[in-house]
DNA sequence: AATATCAATGATAATGGTAATCAAAGTCGA
DNA sequence: TCGACTTTGATTACCATTATCATTGATATT
């Protein structure tokens, strides 16, 4: 089982480029936040114990941790992307709240395989998918 | 059954807000155009046979149309809203073609009731989703 | 038909998340 | 240690979307 750090330094190695204090900070930062962060989210915790570290690193090095297969890239529809470290061999989709943002997650091997059905019937291959349902949470529905 | 152009008027009249010409072609030609368009592709097309109406007002009656209920808006992942109308009573997700950017529309009524049954069981209420399969069509995985 | 009121239009500027630029600094193999 | 090449961080550019505002238009009332 190997670590982020070190899938991390495995992917830089493997495309030629270079292992840097910021790249490292910024996945440890990454993977201690609570999930679904966007850019900002991240940046801004990072100032407290980095103020050094720029905006731009931030941004790329998420980019980087996506093509790394460390981090997944989700995009809620408020038109700021968000990030989430992969959980190991476990594919979820989401639930979120209209109301006070609250993202939940869920598996449901039915509907993955009832996808793949789909994708079947019309020769695709499926390289990735979005399934998000939006709504109310049960405490947002309670308050209306 | 009412036309989508008296379902317009009756939201402008409930609303307080006005019939006007270019509301009227910017619906016509909405209608008539292929669908998932862009509000780029919308006034691009428009220009044609009515040069005098402006991007604003393409990009505020593609709202007014959402508001309305005549067309929903989708987003695929490539930075712009895509409209489509809204078909009577039948909802439908989306394959889409990351190379040739084909997109085929499909519906899977278990699909929707696993959904129901996931919400169901986290107390949460939907009020809408998306279900988008991103990959290779027929043609597009062949020629790889 | 003329008028008054309020909304719509269209040209343009502002916004905001993302991505590109570039000089200075850092990495790492030779 | 040196040198080739990459990274960094500040800044700017990009681009879809949204806001602004003076002018025009729609509609109800007279
Ligand atoms: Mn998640
Ligand atoms: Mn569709
Ligand atoms: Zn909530
Ligand atoms: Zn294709």
């Amino acid at each position: 089982m190997k670590t982020r750090k070190k899938t991390l330094r495995d992917y830089l190695q493997l495309k030629g480029l270079k292992i840097t204090n910021q790249r490292e900070i910024i996945l440890k930062t990454f993977l201690d936040s609570r999930s679904h962060c966007s850019t900002d989210d991240l940046y801004i915790r990072l100032r407290k114990k980095h103020p050094k570290i720029g905006y731009a690193t931030v941004h790329r090095t998420l980019k980087l941790l996506v093509a790394s297969g460390i981090a997944i890239e989700q995009n809620f529809g408020d038109g700021q992307a968000r990030y989430e470290p992969v959980q190991d061999n476990h594919h979820h989709d989401h639930l979120i709240c209209r109301e006070c943002g609250l993202i939940i997650e869920f598996e449901e091997p039915q509907i993955e395989k009832l996808q793949h059905q789909v994708a079947a019937a019309h020769q695709f291959t499926i390289e990735s998918h979005r399934h998000e349902l939006y709504g109310l949470c049960s405490r947002c529905s309670h308050l209306k």
